[in-house]
DNA sequence: ACTATTTCCTGGATGC
DNA sequence: TGCATCCAGGAAATAG
């Protein structure tokens, strides 16, 4: 379950693996469904192009990639350049990155496979595939939303005006604040007092300021976390890697609230389950 | 323009 | 033990 501070972990650790590689050739598996650009288009973008940098944005991985000749060049225009595209990965509930040596056992459930210059495999494996793979050329990929680590009280704010669904659905929803999952949601809500189920036009600026930096909050209390234990996820199987935020709500039901010893509530909102303290949240 | 619901997919957990 | 069923999750599609 990638959330932000997953994703955000795991780009830099890809980052500092594979930034600098060329990629020289790519294998794309029978499943199509989890490509969102064409097979060939992917493939032919992706080949004879140097990884410049490896990035989070939202839940998105994005590889920034440029020419090969076009390496160390000094400073080029900001115009759309042809030599610059994007190979931008959504991991979904179950993707994972791997870096590896080719002689390494390709895994079940393996959809892309990189050769890199550099003598390793760059492996994309999803076994549920709710992860997505695609390419931008033209322009530069557009993840929607604000990110949540950027975004200044205001926007914020207003990111809220006049909806009427729940806050919790108004948090996930990827448009408004992207990066934040079902986990982060939760446990952002707790924080600040909020019932996942108020209705996002009937919190007050002054409560939406405190939702603001409980999320901030959380999220960069797990990105520490997530950046503590990075040495090789990328190599594991994904989900070891992660020191887990201790979660106050999320997956406590039953549980006694950690302030007031209530037990946590769950509940399904827009088919999400949702957990919160009932006498600590209104 | 917005909101709610359904769909996709597999493996692990649970129930009988 | 075996089999069926349910559930998890993000986002896109569908329906209202």
């Amino acid at each position: 379950m990638p959330e932000l501070p997953e994703v955000e972990t795991i780009a830099r650790g890809l980052a500092r693996r594979v930034t600098g590689d060329v990629i020289e050739s790519v294998w794309l598996g029978e499943k199509t469904d989890l490509l969102k650009s064409p097979a060939a288009l992917i493939a032919t973008t992706l080949e004879s192009r140097r990884i410049a940098s490896v990035r989070r944005m939202g839940k998105h991985i994005v590889f920034d990639l440029e020419s090969e000749s076009q390496g160390r060049r000094a400073k080029k225009t900001k115009a759309a350049d042809p030599s610059k595209a994007q190979w931008i990965v959504h991991l979904g509930m179950t993707g994972r990155l791997q870096v590896c040596e080719p002689q390494e056992e390709v895994a079940r459930h393996t959809h892309a496979i990189l050769k890199l210059a550099s003598g390793k495999d760059l492996r994309f494996v999803d076994p549920r595939r709710f992860g997505r793979l695609s390419v931008a050329t033209a322009a530069d990929f557009d993840a929607g939303g604000v990110e949540p680590l950027e975004v200044e009280l205001d926007p914020f704010v207003s990111l809220f005006r006049g909806r009427k669904t729940p806050i919790k659905s108004a948090l996930l929803n990827q448009k408004l604040l992207r990066g934040v999952g079902n986990i982060y949601a939760d446990e952002s809500l707790f924080r600040s007092g909020l019932r996942p189920r108020r209705r996002a036009n009937s919190i007050t600026r002054e409560q939406l300021g405190k939702l603001f930096v409980a999320i901030k909050e959380v999220l960069r209390e797990a990105i520490a976390l997530g950046g503590s234990s990075i040495s090789d996820y990328v190599d594991d199987d994904g989900k070891e890697g992660f020191f887990q935020l201790q979660h106050r709500v999320y997956g406590r039901e039953g549980e006694r609230c950690l302030v007031c010893k209530t037990p946590i509530k769950r509940i399904v909102i827009g088919g999400r389950s949702s957990h919160f303290c009932p006498k600590c949240q209104k």
